[in-house]
DNA sequence: GTGGCTATTGACCAAACGGTCAATTTAAGA
DNA sequence: TCTTAAATTGACCGTTTGGTCAATAGCCAC
């Protein structure tokens, strides 16, 4: 057991961190001890707070970790290529649903994080920073698609429109993530194709995705 | 403090729930701590593990009880009244989102119970059952609403629209608490009301509510 | 009253927690 | 090589946790 401090620093905290990701994912943030991060990681647990100074700074970072490798909510070359927004919508969508039904274990992570939210202001408005950069993403798509079809959804506007995108996201990883027996994603993207795919005098289009 | 044993077994229980939910909804789950659920209620903390035996089993009946006085997703009069399914599900949908604002505390004990979920079993199955039953209330106005209109959402099941109109509520709820400031309820509404408000044939109808 | 049953309590316990600290090892600079 | 600053560790501490248990206080039948 000789080895020691080679490690310079900065990749220490990112080794620190990816042991406390797989601990959270594991047992949870509640159950999150800095014990066991300094077991999966393979150092001593003195070692963690002194990177980190307290617990409560390693839990908040590693809300900064999570969200930057997942990488929420990228507008690929896929989804920007269409040409019409209405297809474009339903390319992120498509997109947004799929990427999280294959990534359950974040959803957990992320109803934690929410719920810690309502009690530590650091970790509230970061998610808030989160949710908003989400809509945002969303809203613009959401302006040109009232833009193409102003009667399309009478009465509603590009923020109700965007917030209603992030709840189907939301609701369809809630819903994944609770009972995934009883959640099929394909009948769910279809009922929202049905309800978003009546066109304003086209018929008969689809989006293609792959 | 020669007070004891007066209260008869069931009130008893009562009391300490009570208490544990006061707990919880102040300081989380996660926080909740069998000696702090005592003190809250004004009895040693030997009593309430005499009572429920371990922690494990105090949380778990205090999901049943929260579900219970929650009384989720109760279809009223008002909803009923409606001839017409779109009206019938606008108004419920109106009365869900419109009762979850006014309970916001809910919410946070339902994120962290659904997080619980992914790792106790008992949990799971509990919230599970419940998203079932309230998927199920929906999907009879949604089977109705295809049966009105065929033509309405293609493509779309009664099961898929159920768990989207989940998926509006949640995400609602979800979004109201992590940034209350940045979410209308009214605008979201209208956003809502604006998706599914084409009329087969008709229009300038609305759904009347209080 | 009085005896017995049970709800209730305070004291106690082992484990685990977050956090501190002096002591050691390591890498790098002189 | 010697020095120096930083990284790393094991030992330790005070607190809190869930849980147990013998003792006790209240209530009912008699």
């Amino acid at each position: 057991m000789g080895k020691r401090k080679r490690i310079p620093e900065e990749a220490r905290r990112e080794q620190i961190l990816g042991a406390a990701f797989d601990v959270a994912c594991r047992a949870g943030i509640g159950r999150l001890t800095v014990r066991a991060v300094a077991a999966e990681a393979g150092v001593s647990h003195a070692l963690v707070l002194f990177h980190f100074g307290r617990k409560e700074r390693l839990v908040h970072d590693l809300l900064d970790w999570v969200l930057d490798i997942t990488s929420v909510l990228h507008i690929s070359e896929d989804v920007a290529r269409f040409p019409r927004a209405r297809d474009r919508f339903h390319a992120l969508l498509e997109q947004e649903v799929t990427r999280q039904s294959h990534q359950p274990e974040h959803t957990r992570l992320f109803l934690e994080y929410w719920a810690l939210g309502t009690q530590h202001e650091e970790i509230r408005t970061r998610i808030a920073a989160e949710l908003e950069r989400y809509r945002e993403a969303f809203r613009g798509i959401m302006a040109d698609l009232i833009g193409e079809d102003p009667l399309l959804f009478p009465g509603a506007t590009a923020d109700g429109l965007s917030a209603v995108a992030v709840s189907w996201i939301q609701g369809c990883a809630v819903q994944a993530l609770v009972a995934p027996d009883r959640f099929d994603t394909d009948t769910y993207l279809a009922a929202l194709r049905g309800m978003m795919g009546r066109p304003g005098g086209e018929a008969g289009h689809h989006v293609e995705t792959s």
